[in-house]
RNA sequence: GCCGGGAUGGCGGAAUUGGCAGACGCACGGGACUUAAAAUCCCGCGAUAGAAAUAUCGUACCGGUUCAAGCCCGGUUCUCGGCACCA
């Protein structure tokens, strides 16, 4: 053992001993009763590791190292996202492949995660770009269209001008996309779907068999599918043999429609549209529409705006004529794309119908004096009386709900239904870098998948990185030239590839079984590690990711490939890392590096002070001389360590705690030894298990100063410190491990048990309040009873001073904790 | 607008079940060691008054429940995050 703490030796010897040993590989031969798997959502290869992966993976890895400690077959697997648009865009810039540009960013991080000391399994490392996992990847999405999962449709569709791609709903932010900002334009396009949304009802009833989840994870996955009940209602158009149907949540208020609202973009309007005698109007209005990017479309301040197209449907109720007309506020794949409106109950249809000088009718009346229905400004949402409804005036309005739905269905007119604000998935990209769909279409059989033994489907090479117009991919004759597998004709091959996000769907269900060249996975292995028991990653991935992933573990359940319909039984989302107040940018110019840190104070330290800052879940504030005091920290136990490794190398750690100090050593020994297992395993509070850790070593600075040291009990101190720091900071402590004597690894030691025994004190302190105010403090003896606690201070003069003069009304006493008298 | 968090010293944060508010660390101040500096060690560190013992106040704000409230209840302000023309 050196005499000065030399990080950067230290833990280059460590891993290197750490993959000799291959310390971190695990098999699935063990009890599964003790297996544990633990997971971190894996990395895209930008190129560098940043402080918010330093912090994702420090998490992991104390959980996973303590776990192993424990006795638990942990299995803790890294690899990388490694299709996508950057790679793709480097490779423009720098005239290069994006394969090249992605395979020595993934050398690069990999090198700063073994720098970092991670105990990953490296055997089972999963990269999604490679041919080995892409491949299987295809024959999971034609499994999903063989099930009617997937299927091709021309819609309007999210796209990005400047990305030159599509994109999925989940990755339009504000109106812009995700990933660039720009924003997102509407383009007609014809396009692969999975059918997400009939999962809708089991992705969000599984949310309550969630308790390891974060609420506000569920909460927001809840908003997201935003499943709502409702009515649909036909409505007969006049003059025409035609009807339309609207869906609406408040059926009760259909006396009060005074019109119907079309999207522009429905194909229904287009026959309301002809011959209604307004078709110029209407076609300026539907160009207008299109042209208009979703911001501006979802603008708030947006004044409400739409056109007449002359026809007019029958209220099923009343009779009335309904003026129909084409408004933009109404979005085509919600519902039917067609509404009732409804200005006294409904804000939206109210500034509509104030802008069109159109009837207001209410028809549910509050019966509050704040409330005129008859002179409203804006339109009353809430619940009242029905009123201008025929029969069902008088009634309650939701009670209206259900009346007034069965009579229409009585007509035949109406049914319950049900609608989700989730759309299905659109997973066509119309770039290179990515998983090729593998689909030829052929004019006589349609789409049809590409055989299984043809299976992958490579990425062509023959292509240019212009940056411009179609699919790289589409450059490439030799590609697109396929064979239909029915008539063995001439058939097109799809060129577009699959979005980035079905390959981290199931990149968990890999890491099972990683080399498996049969089958994505065998089931046998995955049903010894699934589900993952605890997942580790930012909020950013609450919807997008953790949904999909949910939904291809759902799809797989079905299929029989897994047997458990949930991927993730706990998650910890973690916080972000700021600096000066602010996310770490480039532009900011606040970026730390983990490189920086690791060559300056070693990732030992990097490790603590990101796990001693702040809670996991919370943002953490980065602090170069809170850096330095965990750097001080690690050398204070160095010291120690160093000091006191010669005397007592040999002393067998056997010892009863006789004196008053030895006492409180063991106590505060094993209080350390009872936080950091409940801290680490349970509540996931590194920074309050690292705290009394280091309550601990200064502890034990004052206890070896002492004249009476007990030798015995210090060597199990310093052996437990060790012990309990190892997952946190494991290169220091396989260096003090052997420097105190032991054989073997520590990270491979047992974990330390806490002897209860040692937590008994004999005496302890009484908190005495008057009229619940600290007055004074006193030892009493330990484990007195509600009565002889009272009876004891009571009696004491301490307590007779403190009443003096006063009339005791009450006394409460608390057994090992205070007791408060109450005076007059 | 709707939904969900949060607000504790100069700072990050602790207080696990309603029971000593401020653990641990950072910063700062004082001292020891040193020719000196760094490192290290010791002491102090919520506010006010006081030489001190000590007293009073203090967990965003107002009110309530309780012997006792950072924690529970009602209301308010500020703040962060998510969703948002979903009929």
């Amino acid at each position: 053992m050196n005499e000065r703490y030399y990080a950067q030796a230290i833990e280059l010897k460590w891993q290197k001993k750490w993959a000799d040993a291959e310390l971190f590989k695990v098999s699935e031969d063990k009890d599964r009763s003790k297996k544990y798997y633990l997971l971190e959502m894996f990395p895209y290869p930008s190129g560098n590791l940043h402080m918010g992966h330093v912090r994702n993976y420090s998490i992991g890895d104390v959980v996973s190292r303590t776990l192993k400690m424990q006795g638990y077959n942990v299995l803790h697997p890294m690899g990388y996202d490694s299709f996508g648009l950057p790679a793709e865009n480097a490779a423009i810039k720098h005239n290069t492949h994006p394969a090249v540009w992605t395979s020595s960013n993934i050398e690069n991080m990999n090198k700063q995660l073994k720098r970092l000391g991670l105990s990953y399994d490296w055997d089972r490392e999963v990269q999604t770009y490679r041919e080995d996992y892409y491949r299987w990847m295809q024959w999971l999405f034609i499994e999903f269209w063989k099930r009617g999962l997937a299927y091709k449709k021309e819609n309007p569709v999210n796209w990005c001008p400047s990305c030159q791609t599509v994109l999925a709903n989940e990755q339009v932010v504000d109106g812009k996309c995700e990933r660039c900002g720009t924003p997102v334009t509407k383009k007609k396009l014809s396009q692969w779907y999975l059918k997400i949304t009939e999962y809708a009802d089991r992705l969000l009833d599984d949310l309550d068999e969630l308790p390891g989840w974060p609420e506000k994870v569920k909460t927001m996955q809840r908003n997201w599918i935003g499943r709502s009940e409702g009515t649909e209602v036909e409505f007969r158009i006049k003059d025409m043999d035609e009807t339309v149907t609207v869906f609406t949540t408040r059926v009760d208020t259909l006396f009060g429609t005074s019109f119907m609202v079309v999207s522009p973009e429905l194909e229904f309007a287009e026959k309301l549209i002809e011959g209604g005698g307004y078709e110029k109007e209407c076609r300026e209005y539907q160009e207008q529409a299109k042209r208009m990017s979703d911001i501006e479309r979802t603008s708030l301040t947006k004044e409400k705006t739409g056109q007449f197209t002359g026809r007019y449907a029958v209220n099923p109720v009343t009779g009335a004529d309904l003026p129909i007309y084409l408004a933009d506020y109404v979005l085509l794949g919600y519902g039917t794309g067609a509404v009732m409106g409804v200005p006294a109950h409904d804000q939206r249809d109210f500034e509509f119908a104030t802008k069109f000088g159109l009837d207001i009718i209410p028809v549910v009346d509050p019966g509050r004096e704040d409330v005129d229905v008859e002179h409203l400004t804006q339109a009353f949402e809430a619940e009242g009386k029905m009123i201008n409804s025929g029969k069902y005036n008088g009634m309650d309005n939701e009670d209206a709900i259900a009346a007034i739905r069965a009579d229409l269905e009585q007509r035949g007119i109406a049914k319950k239904t049900v609608n989700y604000k989730l759309r299905d998935w659109l997973i066509s990209r119309q770039r290179y870098w990515g998983c090729p769909i593998p689909m030829v279409y052929c004019e006589e059989h349609g789409w049809q998948p590409v055989p299984e033994d043809q299976l992958p489907v490579l990425l062509p090479t023959d292509v240019e990185f212009t940056g411009k117009g179609e699919s790289p991919i589409a450059t490439s004759p030799s590609f697109q030239n396929a064979v239909c597998p029915i008539c063995g004709k001439h058939a097109v091959r799809e060129v577009d590839t699959m979005d980035t996000f079905l390959d981290s769907s199931w990149y968990f269900l890999r890491y099972c079984d990683p080399h498996n060249d049969k089958e994505p996975f065998s089931k046998e292995k995955v049903d010894y590690w699934m589900n993952v028991d605890q997942y580790i990653g930012g909020i950013e991935h609450a919807i997008l990711h953790l949904l999909y992933s949910r939904f291809f573990t759902k799809v797989l359940y079905d299929m029989g490939m897994v047997s458990c319909s949930e991927p993730f039984k706990n998650l910890l989302t973690q916080g972000m890392v700021l600096k000066g107040g602010t996310k770490m940018s480039k532009s900011v110019g606040n970026v730390v590096s983990p490189d920086e840190i690791v060559e300056r104070f070693g990732a030992d330290t990097a490790r603590l002070f990101i796990l001693f800052a702040a809670p996991p879940e919370k943002e953490l504030e980065w602090s170069d001389t809170g850096v330095e005091g965990s750097y001080r920290f690690l050398n204070r136990v160095y010291r120690l360590i160093y000091e006191l490794a010669p005397q007592i190398e040999n002393i067998p750690r056997v010892y009863t705690a006789e004196t008053k100090e030895d006492k409180q050593l063991a106590f505060a020994l094993n209080s350390a030894v009872k936080r950091v297992t409940g801290d680490v395993t349970g509540r996931f509070n590194f920074n309050t298990a690292t705290s009394a850790i280091m309550e601990l070593v200064n502890e034990m600075y004052s206890y070896k100063e002492l004249e009476d040291v007990n030798m015995g009990l210090l060597a199990d101190a310093c052996d437990k410190t060790v012990l309990l720091l190892a997952p946190f900071v494991p290169h220091i402590c396989e260096e003090l491990w052997e420097g105190l004597g032991h054989e073997g690894f520590v990270s491979e030691h047992a974990w330390p048990e806490c002897d209860e025994s040692a937590l008994v004190k004999d005496t302890v302190e009484i908190v005495v309040q008057i009229n619940g105010k600290v007055r004074g403090r006193m030892d009493v003896p330990a484990g007195l009873s509600r009565e002889e606690l009272q009876e004891t201070v009571m009696a004491s003069d301490e307590a007779k001073a403190l009443i003096d003069g006063k009339t005791v009304v009450k006394v409460i006493s608390v057994p090992g904790k205070l007791l408060n008298i109450v005076v007059r």
